[in-house]
DNA sequence: AAGCCAATCAACCGCCGTGAG
DNA sequence: ACTCACGGCGGTTGATTGGCT
């Protein structure tokens, strides 16, 4: 007998999420808070999955969210907890604030394993890939040999150059990381929040309110109406204590 | 201009842990 | 002790976009 589903699939929508199904969530969520998942999308005359509106609200409706590509450090902090904690992304997440486990995972596959492989290094276990030993060319710069190709060989020579270099970079950006990162537990011993690390005082409140239209514009729909909601509701927000745990 | 391919990322799927009954 | 529903998580898929030929 297998689980019962989340929910009566029959008659759900699936796919993107449109402006209108965005506008109601919003406004069902600032108006409601966050309660029983399976029950918003009833309440909030959604055709969507319970799930499929958590998921979009934690991913991409949540206006404490921050957009674009992770800046430098951001990147470094993944690195190193991704070194201690593995694929445990919503744990990696945690230390990123404004950041999603989703974000972060996408960010993982298709920017810094890419990185870290063209840099020598394992993405899974962040050890030295196994090398081609130092007196064998590699494949494709035997392949210039071959061809008589001096341009391409130079650039193989360059490229296999600035790996080594990059390589220690990276060790010594780890190093640092380590040192200096405020997080320090061991693989299965994750600190929890404390209360006053996410009881915001009311000027931090503000914050996710100032990016939010930036949010909207950069998620291409027309998300002004949340701004406004946002805005608007802020006082409903401030006594909400569920609220005030989900932002900080 | 058209077709192809790779990269990106939002969204889905299915499993797992947890807590209530 | 057991079952079941729920939320959360990580892996995967697929639509879209952009670059190249």
């Amino acid at each position: 007998m297998g689980r019962q589903p989340c929910c009566e699939k029959v008659g759900l929508k699936k796919g993107p999420w449109t402006a209108e199904e965005d506008k109601k969530l919003v406004n069902f969520i600032l108006t409601n808070g966050q309660c029983c998942w399976r029950a918003v999308p009833k309440l909030a005359g959604l055709l969507r999955c319970g799930k499929s509106c958590r998921l979009r609200w934690t991913n991409y409706l949540r206006p404490d969210l921050k957009r674009g590509l992770l800046s430098k450090e951001e990147e470094k902090m993944v690195i190193d907890l991704h070194s201690q904690l593995g694929n445990r992304w919503s744990k990696i997440a945690s230390h990123l604030p404004g950041r999603t486990d989703n974000e972060i995972k996408n960010y993982w596959n298709t920017h810094i394993k890419k990185k870290l492989r063209k840099m020598g290094i394992d993405p899974m276990t962040h050890k030295p890939l196994p090398s081609v030993p130092p007196d064998e060319p590699p494949q494709q710069a035997a392949d210039a040999i071959d061809r008589g190709d001096s341009q391409k060989l130079d650039d193989e020579i360059e490229t296999t150059t600035s790996q080594e270099s990059l390589m220690r970079d990276m060790e010594s950006l780890l190093e640092t990381a380590s040192a200096t990162s405020p997080v320090h537990f061991c693989t299965d011993e994750v600190p929890l929040l404390q209360p006053h690390e996410f009881a915001a005082p009311s000027s931090e409140f503000q914050t996710p309110c100032t990016e939010w239209q930036e949010s909207a514009y950069l998620c291409g729909n027309d998300l002004d109406f949340i701004y406004d909601e946002w805005e608007s509701q802020r006082s409903v927000l401030e006594d909400h204590e569920s609220w005030k745990f989900e932002l900080f």
